[in-house]
DNA sequence: GTCTATACAACGATAGAC
DNA sequence: GTCTATCGTTGTATAGAC
């Protein structure tokens, strides 16, 4: 019998590491990267991601100049440019790379067999954990979706579905098996990820009041229990 | 016996009109605004604020710029600076103007006395409709808090806090006359909220699948009462 | 009250030295 | 690979004509 899973464990197991996402970054942008030394193009662009996500969670990916980025990551405004074509396009990385991590994760770790509430459970505590390891990319990609063009906004809506789906694929199975009652699946659906994009977008509020992720995370799936009783 | 609350109602009851925020806006800082005619003042200001909202929600308050909004609102550059000194007073002005708004509305429509559950139904079904009516600016307050300052940002928390209260109050004197049963008073509320917000910050997803405002209250009451249940 | 014209700082982006 | 210097553009803000 597993043990449950916790944000603890789930650290351990996934290590999603910031160098690990620029190695991909790196070898599937090499047509628009100057540098060609793997060892160090990882290291600057580490060091790029985490001083945008920094400053544009600060005040706005819009507000943040390509000077301020550069005097955060210590690199010269020259320097940047070898590591991306322009402002859009970093953003664009960010995007994709983040929605991609995230994608993975997800597909490898939320059960697809045993009983239906596990499933659930296992689905809802890796999307809160990992939101946590990628907080500064959660929160990023929540507040500057909008500056999307068509092609990419579109990609970011079905981002928000594709979870969703996740949630509601295992609520109707649980209909179907008469372990849930639910007036609907999908808007279930919805405010479950609703609850769980809380925890990121309003971090402030939480860590004032010393929850941690772990209580939250039994909050709410109480909650859904009560709530979806039959 | 009163009929229960719907968006139809509510809209006939409350009436919250763009000129009526304006005239409050033009009165309140005379001072800083060089026109001296109330009715045009009150008429251009009106524009102004539709305009930012407008542009600010398309693609960011940073990201506008006042060429941007003079083109949009018909007004000349020389103009705008008539009703507003910068553009940091042009955001604090809507951010104040529509807290006192909202404040004013839940303090006037949510119910004081009567049976908890109905009050409760009442507090979420203002807020809701309250968002509604006034989507525009709850998502704009939502997104750019935190371009503030220290000063600006805390009355910014405190708006969230506020609302937050209103519902902890209801539910926890619900749970005294032993109507809800509740594992945290506080973390209910808090995701009662969540849910609430959900709606006018993703608006698309429900237009896109024709969920009307009062099927969404109707769902969140019912969850709520269902999670509730003693 | 509103306009046009303009000041000047800051922006994204690039060229060329090292 | 990374830097400094500099380009043209766009930003906020204001002065002065009407």
């Amino acid at each position: 019998m597993p043990k449950p899973l916790t944000y603890a464990r789930f650290r351990k197991r996934v290590m999603v590491s910031m160098e690990d996402i620029c190695r991909d970054i790196f070898r599937e942008n090499r047509k628009s990267i100057r540098i060609k030394k793997e060892a160090v193009a990882i290291r600057n662009l580490v060091t790029i991601f985490k001083a945008t996500l920094k400053l544009s969670n600060a005040k706005g990916f819009q507000a943040m100049s390509l000077r301020d980025l550069s005097r955060e990551s210590g690199l010269s405004m020259g320097a940047l440019y070898a590591y991306f074509s322009g402002k859009e396009e970093l953003l664009e990385v960010i995007h994709e790379q983040g929605r991609a991590v995230t994608f993975s994760v997800l597909e490898a770790y939320v059960a697809k067999t045993g009983p239906v509430f596990d499933r659930l459970e296992s689905a809802v505590r890796t999307h809160l954990y990992l939101s946590e390891v990628m907080r500064d990319w959660f929160f990023f990609a929540y507040m500057e979706t909008r500056y999307f063009r068509k092609t990419e906004h579109k990609r970011a809506m079905e981002g928000e579905l594709y979870t969703e789906k996740l949630f509601c694929d295992i609520l109707e199975q649980g209909q179907k098996e008469g372990v849930f009652y639910l007036e609907s699946a999908l808007l279930t659906a919805s405010v479950i990820k609703a609850m769980l994009q809380d925890w990121y977008l309003k971090r402030w509020k939480y860590r004032q009041r010393n929850i941690s992720i772990d209580t939250y995370a039994d909050f709410v799936l109480n909650m859904i229990r009560r709530a979806t009783w039959p």
